[in-house]
DNA sequence: AGATGAGCGGTTTTT
DNA sequence: CCGCTCATCT
């Protein structure tokens, strides 16, 4: 039996958070201080000793993954086989999604309505432009939609959209037309998850009650994540009985572009002036060191809780090191030598490793010097297992079937393969629909089932409406056996109908490559076969790569990741390279401060992954966009006390700006850990490797003459004059030259 | 329908 | 500079 021992495992704040009974509690929870686990005991402790009911509880995370790894908690520590589905625990929007199902007979949707991902609602604003005659050169439609998404995060309707100019006008006349087209098609948009449950709720007093009611307990995670919508829904359903518990971290709101606003932290505290605040600030996974450098760099941010992180291990931990590099070539090998030294000397496994940086164009450098090292990596975010066309064609089919009114869909695969659908046909066939008030796929079924008979028929000149009611005869029979067929029998039959495995496969490796594709799709729709077909799509618009990623058998090799992908993650051995001004903070951020105090939380919570080591890296020039751009230390580095670090390499610039007891190193600091004095960085002894007049291979400046080498700060020092760039000065052990 | 070249944009991307 | 999208041609 579970008893009142599952409070032992918490600490004194974090018990506090646990068993609080105040009606609204907000916990700001610093980084590895434990954060999920006051989430998931509250829910043990509501359960197991309070006697709250599963079914009174909802807890909301941003992530699947965040709610899988909650439930399986929840479970262990209540000894539960499975946490019973009374229990509502999941994304904000899947949880959205299951309200709106339930009360479907309050909105303007069918029962089987589909749910539009981001590409979808691109294509539906491009389609909106191109019905209104609308250069989609002056409104491009990334940014026509992001101010839509931007207006619905914000709960605001079309006849709510703030018309400030010419321009607001024309977006908001996209946006109406965006929303019709999404309810012709019998379908929600992410954003809409989020604001039709908004609507619900406000509109239907009663509905809402009945919510605040059965809910006693809610619980939010990554709360400083929320945006306008979700905190004004929280409010709604938090009702005059039942408890409010948000857990987040304001210094790890980085999701602002995304229409996240940490602000709704400070404001909890307003409107809910009677709140129990609890700070967790003892972390379990960094060393001191680590942890006061972090927190030098997010004190200067304003608007926040001052949080005093102090490490439970109880060792201030080696220094960070910081490197510069010469250019961003150097910069990518001196992280790949560093971790192939590190492996070489058994002082780490690969997994251990994580390089993060700002935008995921830096990777590929990495990438071609991991390859070059034969040293396998894993890259977090490239790899969209959604986005793959043969994916998304199939997933439309099925959508089809499930909902023929889904008219992006239709426009997706109406000529997939190429049945001879062109686009005078499609224009034809939707305006026939609006003629007639129905969808174009409800036009195409007609045409299908009933044929020359179709009132449709003529509407077609010559015989290009053959096509259509082949295509129409298809999708009915897939309509029809939607319900009544085995999910992957149905999945099975739209590829033998469409002849699919023909048309992706070619028997390249690509093509190989793309049917497996449409394999694991196949073995995801027969996990479904219980559940059906609508639970099968419902959860393909709701579950992102990320989650499928980590299906993947976890390799015992490094991890490439950025930023952002990093959060709620954590490695023994953390880089981060590119702390350059421009790239972090990104050149974007430079002219709003709001902006600039995000991008600082963008570098905390990188140093705050690490549990170990941490290694700053920059690379004085950087190749952009074809030559090279001399570059400037990182700001966010002034913020970092020297005490705290270790230099390694040369550290012109950096230090250029730091006492000239800096340049010393090793030696101005005498209590430089064991580990470091035991295995020195830089090799005792330089042997040079190259000579004047030496002719030499670089990786990508292709050849040269050595002018010189010489000694500098304990590293080789080459200066090579290469016929295609010119005078180069190289540090010879990160160069990857190649004697010839 | 598929190939080819011009032209443009190049931050992050939980659902 | 490179890679992608889109328009235009065949």
């Amino acid at each position: 039996m579970v008893g009142a021992d599952i409070l032992s495992g918490l600490n004194e704040a974090q018990r506090r958070a646990v068993t609080s009974q105040a009606r609204q509690v907000l916990v700001l929870a610093g980084p590895g201080s434990g954060k999920t686990r006051v989430l998931t005991y509250r829910i043990a402790y509501l359960i197991a000793l309070q006697g709250v009911r599963p079914y009174q509880i909802l807890a909301v995370t941003f992530t699947n993954k965040a709610a899988r790894e909650m439930q399986t908690r929840v479970e262990r520590l209540l000894q539960m086989e499975r946490l019973p589905s009374e229990i509502w625990l999941g994304t904000f929007h899947a949880t959205c999604a299951r309200m709106l199902r339930r009360e479907v007979k309050y909105l303007p949707l069918d029962q089987n309505f589909v749910i539009m991902d981001a590409d979808d609602q691109l294509a539906i604003v491009r389609r909106a432009i191109k019905d209104l005659n609308i250069s989609d050169k002056l409104y491009r439609p990334t940014t026509v939609h992001a101010a839509i998404s931007h207006a619905k995060n914000n709960l605001l309707l079309p006849k709510e959209y703030p018309v400030r100019s010419y321009r607001d006008e024309v977006i908001l006349r996209i946006y109406e037309r965006y929303q019709q087209v999404l309810q012709d098609s019998n379908a929600v948009d992410f954003d809409d998850l989020l604001l039709w449950a908004y609507r619900l709720l406000l509109e239907n007093p009663q509905v809402c009650e009945n919510y605040q009611r059965r809910f006693a307990h809610i619980l939010v995670d990554e709360f400083q994540d929320t945006n306008m919508a979700q905190y004004a829904l929280l409010r709604l359903l938090n009702g005059r009985e039942n408890s409010l518990f948000v857990v987040g971290d304001e210094d790890q709101s980085i999701y602002r572009w995304r229409g996240a606003d940490y602000r709704n932290v400070l404001r909890f505290e307003e409107d809910y002036p009677a709140r129990e605040k609890v700070l967790l600030e003892q972390n379990y996974r960094s060393t001191q060191t680590v942890l006061d450098a972090a927190r030098r760099v997010i004190d200067r941010n304003p608007h926040r809780t001052a949080k005093h992180l102090s490490s439970a291990r109880g060792e201030s931990g080696e220094r960070i090191i910081l490197y510069e590099a010469v250019d961003d070539y150097a910069e990518a090998a001196y992280v790949v030598d560093t971790i192939e030294r590190l492996l070489a000397a058994h002082r780490a496994k690969g997994s251990d490793f994580a390089v993060m940086y700002r935008t995921n164009a830096q990777s590929r450098l990495l990438e071609e010097a991991f390859l070059r090292a034969g040293l396998g990596y894993r890259l977090v975010g490239a790899l969209r297992f959604y986005g793959r066309r043969e994916v998304k064609d199939v997933i439309a089919f099925l959508r089809l079937a499930q909902n023929p009114a889904d008219e992006i869909s239709l426009a997706r695969v109406i000529n997939v393969p190429p049945r001879g659908i062109g686009d005078k046909t499609l224009v034809a066939l939707q305006l026939a629909a609006r003629q007639a008030g129905l969808a174009a796929g409800e036009v195409l079924l007609d045409l299908g089932r009933r044929g020359g008979e179709s009132p449709f028929w003529k509407a077609f000149s010559g015989r290009s409406v053959i096509p259509l009611a082949d295509f129409g005869a298809l999708l009915a029979g897939w309509h029809e056996s939607a319900a009544a067929l085995p999910l992957p029998t149905l999945f099975d039959r739209i590829l033998v109908d469409t002849v699919y495995h023909e048309y992706i496969d070619d028997e390249s490796d690509e093509g190989k490559d793309r049917w497996e594709n449409v394999q694991e799709l196949r073995k995801m729709a027969y996990d479904f076969q219980e559940r059906g077909l609508s639970a099968f799509l419902e959860n393909l618009a709701l579950v992102s790569d990320q989650d499928t990623m980590d299906r993947n058998p976890e390799q015992e090799v490094p991890t490439l990741l950025t930023l952002h992908a990093a959060k709620g993650l954590e490695f023994k051995q953390v880089f981060i390279i590119g702390l350059d001004e421009g790239l972090l903070p990104h050149n974007r951020s430079m002219d709003d401060p709001e902006e600039m105090a995000e991008e600082r939380r963008l570098f905390y919570v990188g140093i705050t992954r690490a549990k170990d080591n941490l290694y700053l890296v920059r690379a004085s020039q950087r190749s952009s966009y074809g030559s090279f751009e001399p570059t400037e230390p990182s700001r966010f580095l002034e913020d970092i006390p020297e005490n705290l670090l270790q230099p390694q390499g040369v550290l012109r610039s950096v230090l250029r700006r730091r006492s000239p007891s800096f340049f010393g190193g090793t030696q101005a600091y005498p209590s430089v850990s064991r580990r470091e004095q035991a295995a020195p960085q830089a090799a005792p002894v330089i042997v040079r490797r190259f000579q004047p007049s030496m002719r030499v291979r670089h990786p990508s400046w292709g050849e040269g003459i050595v002018l010189e080498s010489k000694v500098v700060d304990g590293e080789e020092t080459v200066d090579v004059a290469f016929a295609s760039v010119g005078f180069k000065r190289l540090i010879a052990s990160l160069a990857g030259l190649e004697v010839l």
